[in-house]
DNA sequence: AAATTTATGTACCGATAGGTATTAAATTAA
DNA sequence: TTAATTTAATACCTATCGGTACATAAATTT
């Protein structure tokens, strides 16, 4: 790991654990927001104040930038991971599931940091609201990639469009982020999930 | 009509049409979202100053309820009529079509203000962001109940879910307003509705 | 022990947020 | 013509926004 907690080795030390702050932090901006978040929601569920926090991340800016880091590699942690199934078939399935339990977990904020973070904003925010519309392109650029490496691999039928189905699957899962912050339950999420997994094309002969 | 422009036969007469104020505030909300928006956006959008703002709608979120109340009769006007289409499958295919136009539409913001005008917010925007969550579910109470009605009427499969199927129909409906939001072009984002539809239950033998 | 370096806490900065008091202007009713 | 009524425009209110200057505290280096 290259962020392991190292203690520079002269001045004062830091009273303050840099990943369990940012951990806080991203768990405020994840419910609220990137414009809905104050830098005084930031400070209290950080427990720091203000200039240690702009010492230690930048910016509000950038501490959300690197929140949204912590965010992708930590609870959202289904997406990129599910690339890795074996199946198209298994992949999709790996993150509908992923998704209708991570979005409704209720150990942390309902919905998707990357869809609510700002999807609607002031000029001030749209340079946060352009990096999460390509984290949400990304995702879906690598599930096409999956997609196409499985039909290349005769694991999705011929007349399957992998373009398509990303699109499609991403559009369910941000759809689904939506649902959850409707307050829609765990099981029901679900049901939605299986009911789309249910229609997904797949070769029986393979998987 | 009952909000018809009627000059008030006492005082000075209004020198703003309250109708085009109120659009041009919707837009306003559309594209940045209410807690995005400040007053400054409203008032200059609406050319009027902020005393007249307050003497004809009261405040910021009283003008924000009657942006989504127009919202829902004028341009995102897709949702309910699509209710009186006479089979299940063209009550669907008539919501995902128009939700696929509206959506992406260069007339005006991309996206749905029920969905971005409020996702995450403050405290402060709270009540808001329960209003447009309690628009998402009527939504698809009213589809669910669409769907039973023809289910009962034999237009449905008798395996058929209404309530799965109008939350599944829902969570693609918020997933297109998200997809809208990132740019995705209009024959992209019918090709996706199309292939919702494609797997959408129907009986052949009535439709 | 002194000098250096880094972090903390308080207090503050200009800008902007939503909202309003007040006065002038424009109309109708008497 | 005058009084009553309503709107318009300016200027202002308090609170909060993101961000920082500055003095103090705590560590290491010399």
């Amino acid at each position: 790991m290259s962020t392991v907690t190292q203690t520079p080795c002269v001045g004062r030390p830091r009273a303050f654990d840099t990943d369990d702050a940012l951990e806080k932090a991203l768990e405020v901006f994840w419910r609220k927001g990137y414009e809905g978040t104050s830098l005084t929601d930031l400070t209290q569920a950080m427990g720091i104040n203000k200039p240690s926090l702009y010492a230690a991340f930048g910016n509000k800016e950038q501490l959300f930038l690197k929140a949204i880091e912590l965010y992708e590699q930590r609870p959202c942690a289904f997406f990129y991971p599910a690339l890795e199934q074996k199946t198209a078939y298994q992949v999709v399935e790996s993150m509908l599931m992923g998704a209708a339990s991570s979005f409704v977990d209720k150990s942390h904020p309902q919905g998707c940091l990357i869809v609510q973070g700002a999807l609607a904003c002031s000029e001030a925010g749209q340079a946060i609201k352009d990096t999460l519309i390509s984290r949400r392109r990304d995702g879906e650029i690598a599930l096409c990639e999956r997609l196409q490496r499985a039909k290349d691999q005769g694991d999705l039928p011929v007349n399957a469009d992998p373009l398509l189905l990303s699109r499609y699957i991403g559009t369910v899962l941000q759809g689904m982020a939506v649902q959850a912050t409707n307050g829609i339950c765990p099981q029901e999420l679900r049901k939605v999930a299986e009911l789309v997994l249910a229609n997904f094309p797949r070769n029986h002969a393979l998987s």
